[in-house]
DNA sequence: CTAAGAAGTTATCGAATGATTACATGTGCA
DNA sequence: TGCACATGTAATCATTCGATAACTTCTTAG
């Protein structure tokens, strides 16, 4: 959940310290996440995520057998967390008795949150953009579409609605991906405008949390 | 602008046809284009640039110094081409002495044209998701904000309206990046749902292109 | 207490990749 | 014609990367 520089660096080259196998495998796939967000999946090396995990190469890859099963993982459970995040969003909606537009809003409002996570969205996004590789090309295509099907049949938008929700969320992810608020620190007036546009009452999130992952 | 097909293979081991360098560095573009947008920068390899050009690979890296030079002159061909695909279409509508509303409608049609280069627009993608690369990173946000300075104030958008013009953008792009139209025509009624909304009046065109670069 | 298993590491390997060098061949111009 | 330059290739190199193997150390059940 939160930033990566939690993790305690270890002075890799002395044995990390013990942990159960199933903590360090959440450490491991928290690192994956923020890896792969930044380089996408060739990009990432299993090094980089090792490293920044606190562990040896080599058994970032023996825990999840190859690279590919490891992005793999990570995909599955951004998508996981999107939709739990969404039907949480959904179940508070239906809670306070709002209609089905306030209730849209309160989904678009837990989409920004998910912003404090670069990671997630972008490991998301970069899976989106590697359709024609065999392996997560399909993986990928299917957990878009059971977005698409929550927001459909669970959350009732039409397919309008539901296009108009998916593309502002593209373009919040693109502006995540791009570092769009580094030029909005570099004070480009246009920047400012794109932002604040794109992304409201997200901003300040954005803001921050891009500050904090500068440091990489 | 055609597929990468239509270069002859040049049946690699003998020399490729002899050709002013010039013309050759348009087919490498091309075919780097193709490569870049179907795996990224990272996951594309000189060698399969190369082999798609129909030249051998250390050709392809000394007309270009490094991966990265030839990465950076695709995404300024790629913007090139984008905005003066808009401009153009700018031009018409003036000419044709349209409404703003009409001209928007315009420049829209043509975006949707530019998905015949799966290519073009999925090498943008990819940069505009590596903004943390030092050297990409800042090439895509300055190709990103003069595509955004362009629709305000050139064509004239306010910037709602070029946030939502960007937005579907991006959607197209991702619809485009997952293969969408693969799953399409499986079959499953939510992705023609999907399709049919985010790619208004271009999915019989995405259908077609989709189909032809399935050879790869 | 001790043996067995769990948690990690170091060392290393083979393949892939970007880059460099040296060489071959075609082409136009004095 | 012949030579200089442009167009290309083959051979090869040093790194990097994912993966495997073998070893160490901690923990815990009996």
């Amino acid at each position: 959940m939160s930033s990566v520089t939690t993790t305690m660096p270890e002075k890799l080259g002395e044995p990390a310290t013990r942990m159960r196998s199933e903590d360090r495998r959440e450490l491991i796939l928290e690192a994956a996440t923020a890896v792969f967000g930044e380089r996408g999946y060739f990009g990432a090396t299993t090094d980089a995520i090792a490293r920044v995990a606190g562990v040896s190469q080599p058994y970032v890859v023996r825990m999840f057998g190859t690279k590919e099963t490891l992005f793999l993982e990570v995909l599955h459970r951004a998508l996981e967390k999107l939709l739990s995040t969404f039907r949480a969003a959904l179940a508070d909606g239906i809670a306070a008795n709002e209609g089905a537009e306030a209730t849209g809003h309160r989904i678009g409002v837990a989409y920004g949150d998910l912003l404090s996570d670069r990671g997630l969205l972008l490991s998301l996004m970069h899976a989106f953009i590697l359709g024609s590789d065999p392996v997560i090309g399909k993986a990928a295509r299917e957990g878009f579409l059971e977005v698409y099907k929550f927001l459909r049949f669970e959350a009732g938008f039409s397919p309008a609605a539901a296009d108009i929700f998916l593309a502002h969320g593209m373009m919040m992810n693109t502006m995540v991906g791009l570092r769009m608020a580094d030029e909005y620190a570099n004070g480009d007036p246009c920047a400012v405008d794109l932002l604040e546009t794109a992304m409201p009452t997200k901003l300040d999130l954005l803001l921050s949390v891009n500050a904090e992952s500068k440091h990489a």
